[in-house]
DNA sequence: GTCACAAGGATTGTTGACAATATGTCCCGC
DNA sequence: GCGGGACATATTGTCAACAATCCTTGTGAC
């Protein structure tokens, strides 16, 4: 879904895929100025798909546009990133519930799998393929629970914090810590206990609000 | 905020304004095709502005896009309307303890009158100015809050329901049962209990999303 | 030396025309 | 009578040129 660079598409998705990567990748720096004449150019493609590329990344949260000066690559503060990991928190929190209620034995048995995966991939001390799993298991409860509204909101949400989640990840005893809290909201929604997985994954985002209000600067 | 229909505005701007308060209205039922060439004369604006209206308005959800078939405005399903509330249950929780957590005094002394102001309308059945202390407060609580990210989530679903949120008004006795409901939560947050005024907050839109099932159809 | 002001350059916002794409219709073959 | 394919139409997506706006820089008066 995420990686769709389909040779035949329009130009407007080509801007816009393109402009998503870049930003990501970090090739565009937070406050650097993005002037379309520039990205229409750079990317074989008209001002007016650049512009509306644009429009949709400002929507998404991704840009930064005043009306007659042009648009920026938004800089995400570190309290902003912790405002924007608050409202995961209650919504991931949404989520576990509703996942605990709605899950099939079948779903829950992968969700267990994708668990066990996770803790050899931190015993192997492989920190990316952690990572991956990590974001796999999110998609998967989030599918299991069934909101689609839910899921956009944080979709959304996910990604402004490109950048610092990048940070995270390579915080020396951050993945242990992380792989517990993981394993607990699985456990909770294997127990079909709502509540209970709620206030893991609550404690899950807790635990990544404290590990960015550290690594401030 | 909402209404700033001034007259200097730049095209997009006025197409915007425009069709929201056309949406809100129901001037335009859900389904509706939005043809960018009628509403350009309509509004007297050109087809581009109408366009770059459109993108935004379909990142906020209120109408909806398929690649080379046009807009329609987005029909929002009962169902649909639950899942919305439910993400507002969670947020509103959130906002309501930090407002217990950070309110000053004088904020608080304000929610007060508010809560007075509404008992009023209840016991004088005014049924329209209820509704419109019932945004005030919503609003007031998350301003004392101080999450923006919060906020323009809420502002983005509320958006999403103002069909919905007006049928419900209308209910025999809802006022009633959502005034002592908005008592508690101003209630908790005088008493600095953040736990409380989560829930109390929870209990309200958990009564909203009875009622939305209630009158499905 | 500093402030006000005006010209210049760069960039966005707008306009109208053109091309591409999808839908609906009609006719033809079976 | 029914299905398939080509045409006509309506609508969106794209393009290049134009106008409006804002920032910068240079000049002159005090």
């Amino acid at each position: 879904m995420g990686t769709t660079p389909q040779t035949g598409e329009t130009g407007k998705q080509l801007a816009l895929t393109a402009l998503r990567k870049a930003i990501g990748a970090g090739d565009m720096v937070p406050g650097q100025r993005l002037v379309e004449a520039e990205l229409a150019e750079l990317f074989g493609v008209t001002r007016a798909s650049v512009r509306a590329a644009l429009l949709e990344l400002t929507a998404a949260g991704l840009v930064e546009r005043v009306p007659n000066r042009g648009a920026r690559v938004r800089l995400v503060t570190v309290p902003e990133a912790v405002a924007i990991t608050e409202c995961r928190m209650v919504l991931e929190g949404l989520c576990a519930a509703k996942a605990a209620e709605l899950g099939t034995d079948e779903q829950i048995a992968e969700l267990i799998s994708l668990g066990e995966a996770m803790r050899r991939a931190v015993a192997d001390g492989e920190p990316m393929k952690y990572s991956a799993l990590n974001r796999d298991l999110h998609a998967r409860v989030r599918e299991i629970a069934a909101q689609p509204v839910a899921s956009e909101l944080l979709d959304r949400l996910q990604g402004q914090l490109v950048r610092h989640r990048f940070r995270l990840a390579l915080r020396a005893g951050r993945p242990a810590k992380s792989l517990s809290e993981h394993l607990a909201i699985i456990a909770a929604i294997a127990d079909r206990d709502p509540a209970g997985a709620e206030a893991a994954a609550r404690a899950h985002l807790r635990s990544v609000i404290d590990a960015l209000e550290e690594s401030d600067g």
